[in-house]
DNA sequence: CTGAAAGCGCTAACAA
DNA sequence: TTGTTAGCGCTTTCAG
């Protein structure tokens, strides 16, 4: 009765099945409509739009996905959202996706909350792939997708684990990187601030750090642990590194953030001129490591191919869930800026 | 505990039937075993959930939501993925949607891409929400969802239609705050540099302080729209307003990113004096406004607040969807740092 | 190319 | 409290 009524307040929502009515067809004609490379002729296909048009009709995302067992949904599960560069690790990916005709479904564990049972919720939307940028991926997870053939890939995060796909900045690398510039420089008491120590990102960074240092016959001067990679937390561990009694000629930080804390309270607080009388190198490469106000000295992790490779890994695995897991490390570059001393002339 | 061999190697999915069989019960009882609230005997539910934990099984959300017309998906519209303050914002969204066992759809259109397309592909997901944060919601898309029944909330922007809920900052307010405290303080030739000239925020917060420089008796001295929130956006506004042969002695910003721009390009570039030689304030007070570098001065946008607000009128709609629609203005605070010179003693 | 009919996995009456 | 039985809205053989 309020069928076909165009302004009908509240009515049934318009299935197939109306718009089949409407344009005088099948339900099957309806959805083939609706479905890019079906047999359709155009003439019903065009009938077919013209009255699910009139109808304000769109297919069920939910039905589709119930039957043709592809949701067209990507899990995102992130920790950190404290650094800034995860809103650009946001806007890469979700960009990607919807570039694909997919959709990201975003889980937040930031706030404390178990990865596997983040992990549980996801999974009951059946969604086509998983990207995890948290902590160590359990074997019961991996189990749980790989049984139910739902590619996940670790993000930016190291799980040593061999048996599931991972895209990573060459975080060792990067640490060496830092390290060999430093000393280079001439910078020789050099010390570490590093992210929270259970971090495979900051450990790695770390790991480079003291390994360069050590090929080059030094050793690492001096190291914390922030509690986290914020602003903040860089300012509490610089402040105790500056306050020893032999301070740090130069810090490495685990990232962006954590050392432009480090640099303002070498500067504001303790009127320490950088990069003169201390060198600071950061990781990431924010938006504003460029600005003039920090004009970081720093590595480069290269998100947007790490994107990429991430949604091409998974789509590859889509296509065939019996690959071996691979691990894949893009590597960082130095981006130089005003933190650490020009080479002598 | 051969938990890992139990189901079948990769074989069908198992679902609420197979449970049943297992327990021994039919596939009601799972169902109700899984529905908090439901009438089950404890010695059933223990049977069911022993069946499913043994064969990994979890309830199929998109059946689920296909049966119940609840999807607990709320989708997410945003446009700004350069603001670090949207970072936050996205925590506290994602954080509010989970508590309520709800999960976050969310959709980028930061690169272009029409607003109602996008409210389109994510309505096909009979989402029992949608946010918005992003240009001006067309009749067409109000209609769409009220139709369906699904409760759509404009954040922290200002489309003055109406009929659609909204959560947004008193930005007109906002912008009088800081008119108020430039004046107090002696600043007499105050700038606007604002974000895109069609920014619902932009344009508010800049009435705001003509209002309030023409209610004391002053006029905008100058005014440009910066292309984009972005610090580099801010630097090139700010280069144009502070190369003018009369230059501003105040620059109020329509964010904090803009303001980081001009400041750099003040200080750094023209070797200006902040606050002495010129004043700034920003908007929405990120975390980096308290790094000593830019010690902004600014006025700060209650996002939590704005955040829980949103989400509650959202709950309420869904409860009752022929309320009438509200615009919640929520205020603004000033957060006085070092960018604006102190009272004369 | 088109339609009829059988499900996808689950919940919600309705009986028992 | 339980089980039986219809669907939710869609895709997909399988005939025609």
């Amino acid at each position: 009765m309020r069928e076909r009524d165009e302004g009908a307040p509240a009515g049934r929502r318009v299935t197939a099945m109306d718009v089949a009515r409407a344009a005088g067809v099948s339900v099957s004609a309806v959805s083939r409509a609706f479905t890019p490379g079906a047999s359709v002729s155009a003439r019903t296909r065009a009938r077919v739009m013209a009255a699910a048009a009139k109808l304000d009709y769109m297919p069920n995302a939910l039905a589709r996905g119930l039957m043709t067992q592809r949701s067209n949904l990507i899990g995102i599960i992130l920790t950190n959202f404290k650094n800034p560069l995860y809103l650009s690790v946001l806007d890469h990916f979700t960009h990607a996706i919807q570039q694909r005709g997919l959709r990201a479904l975003v889980f937040n564990i930031s706030r404390g909350g178990d990865l596997t049972e983040a992990a549980r919720q996801i999974l009951q939307y059946s969604v086509d792939g998983l990207i995890v940028s948290a902590g160590a991926i359990s074997p019961l997870l991996a189990g749980q997708c790989a049984r139910r053939q739902i590619p996940v890939v670790a993000f930016a995060r190291n799980p040593r684990s061999k048996d599931i796909d991972v895209v990573c900045a060459d975080n060792v690398a990067g640490g060496r990187m830092a390290a060999r510039l430093l000393i280079e420089r001439g910078y020789r008491r050099i010390g570490y601030l590093g992210g929270s120590a259970q971090a495979s990102t900051s450990q790695d960074r770390g790991k480079g750090l003291v390994g360069e240092l050590e090929d080059a016959g030094l050793s690492l001067h001096c190291s914390v642990h922030a509690s986290e990679y914020s602003y903040e937390a860089g300012r509490v561990a610089a402040r105790a590194l500056l306050s020893m009694d032999e301070p740090p000629d130069a810090l490495f930080c685990a990232n962006d953030v954590l050392a432009f804390g480090a640099l303002d309270v070498a500067r504001h607080r303790f009127g320490l001129s950088v990069p003169g009388q201390l060198g600071i190198v950061g990781f990431d490469d924010i938006g504003l490591a460029e600005a003039d106000s920090f004009s970081l000295t720093t590595v480069r992790q290269p998100i947007e191919e790490m994107v990429r490779e991430t949604i091409a890994l998974m789509m590859r695995r889509m296509e065939d869930p019996r690959l071996e897991p691979e691990t894949r490390l893009l590597s960082c570059s130095l981006v130089e800026r005003g933190t650490v001393r020009g080479p002598r002339l």
